[in-house]
DNA sequence: AATGAATGAGGATTCATTCAT
DNA sequence: GATGAATGAATCCTCATTCAT
């Protein structure tokens, strides 16, 4: 049974497994066996790959995040203008991928994780860097304040997105985007 | 060792120590004789008063909620004006009060648990109601789009206090504060 | 609230709830506290009367064979021949009472706690001394070897209660009643 | 510590160690670390092969039943005539193995259980039916009311059993053999 | 590489029993 | 007499983790 070559296969599958049974069940209370049930393997073969069951999380969310980046670097790579970028990201932050249940149930459990671990502060932080880094990019030639503009733009978007995560039955996306683009050609406009 | 009257004692003393006990820990992962052990009761009667694990943690989440509640009414009847109104709803809602650690893991897991627990997405729900009708009360008068403005204002709150909450030796509520009242003025300016 | 005289109706009462919570359970492992409240009163004076589970169940067992002695005595009273007492020994032994589902768990729980607890089985001996008292005396001008008929009609009524205790969906008494009998019938003919 | 092959193994441990603990205790008030303990494992390997203390006592119970049959089955091997299959039947329903205090032991808890465990009274339903086939089997050359006989003879079976094992400092066996023989006798010589 | 048998600590929950009132 | 608050031991079960194969 034992396979060359396997190793990547395995652990993206983990990986997905992960994410999947975070997302059924709302919260880390999940057990490496049921992931790695679902992922076709041993529940030892989890502990080989990834060490742990918090390496797993982590993993898991690494791989979210590594999504999101890439689905920003898209959206960034077809804006032509700079409000066309914020539009870009704004949009990239609301996408359908991110309002999976199982999405979600990550955000929030990582939010929780980045409490006291270390390693699930430092990719929250990876992620808020990027945003800032691109939100600033974007509104430099905007604004006069650009720094309060992007921590806004930011406060923003992540609000929402918990708000419409948390919204029953909520249309998600589309009500998200439209107010936070709204709100910031509004305060664009006031300065 | 029975007294009378001690109920509502028992009870206080048993949901303080649930919340400083999930602050200590940063999640749910904390056990019902721990926190018994801290209110300085058996974990029989943890469950003799409240039910369960479950039924502990939404009753410390109502309490925090209540004590939020409270602080709102307090600030909002020295408000004189509908802008003060505004300024009384933000500064509340970033009081240190709300900042402290154990407010904060209270609060990122009561998200969590607001995927899954109707009880929980009630407890929520209800604050969300409140915030908003609050908020547009205030706004009525001052913006056409009312209901749009308490939403974005809403979110505002919402993501500065989980962007606050996870910044490592963040001040917190003072660049919240600023930050939303910057941003609500500009955006009532625009209209 | 306390008063007087109430003792032997709260005796009464904890004894009639104990046979029913047994009933309902089907075995031992009821709690003092739903037997308390079926009686309607606090587990502190289940205690109080009876000491301790073991003792209530064996109160509710000793009730159970009173009352079955009762039954036994105003049968036999109305028979007029041997036989008819004998008649009269096995119809009592199946009688609609003893078919209730909540007697057959006494019974059956009983059974279990003779092989240990001696309080038990010296009830269990009473019972069965009476019934071969009563047996041997209506036996005796019948058979010449009383003592093995008696044993053998006892083996007979004790078998075939636990055959129609435990056979789904069961006539129970009619069926053990005739089937004793017959049985009887062609061993005293045999003599 | 872990073995390939050892599940057999296991199983027979846990299960000879169930049956023993519940002997040794009288009632099914034992728990899963002793029993575990008592077959050299591990509380959570019972749980691992057996999912409960249902499922373990139903298995030990279920051992039983399949030793018995085997036993009669073995006895019937070796009767010649029609009355020689009665004998061994009755001999072996009162062999030796089935008046150890353990299998007395299972046997009342047995009863006890199948009031409310349906997989409890589905065996002790095949029991039944085996037994009573194999009496009719016999019987019916023998007498023109087989079914009846054969009902009457399960319950003498089951009787006496139940007098011996709950009989202080009982022979158990050979007095309940000799009587039911003899009675049998009677009832045969009586059509 | 991969398995899954095996461990054993840990925790929620239940309950008989006690005792202050 | 009567209550029920309070205890805390007891137990089932789960699960991360290890490791022989």
């Amino acid at each position: 049974m034992p396979k060359v070559g396997m190793e990547p296969v395995r652990r993206a599958a983990l990986v997905e497994a992960t994410i999947a049974e975070i997302g059924a069940e709302g919260s880390l209370d999940v057990t490496v066996g049921s992931i790695a049930k679902r992922a076709g393997v041993s529940s030892g073969l989890a502990h080989h790959y990834f060490g742990g069951k918090d390496d797993l999380f982590l993993a898991a969310m690494a791989h979210i995040l590594a999504g999101f980046h890439d689905e920003v670097r898209d959206a960034l790579r077809n804006a032509e203008t700079r409000r066309g970028r914020l539009d870009a990201l704004v949009r990239a932050s609301f996408a359908p991928s991110c309002f999976k249940p199982q999405t979600i149930a990550a955000w929030l459990n990582f939010y929780v994780m980045a409490q006291t671990s270390p390693r699930a502060e430092h990719l929250l932080h990876i992620y808020r860097a990027r945003l800032r880094s691109n939100l600033l990019h974007a509104l430099r030639p905007l604004t006069g304040k650009p720094e309060a503009m992007a921590e806004t733009l930011g406060a923003l978007i992540d609000g929402h997105y918990l708000r419409q995560a948390l919204r029953a039955g909520a249309m998600g996306a589309p009500e998200a985007t439209r107010l936070t683009l709204d709100a910031l050609d509004d305060m664009l406009e006031a300065q």
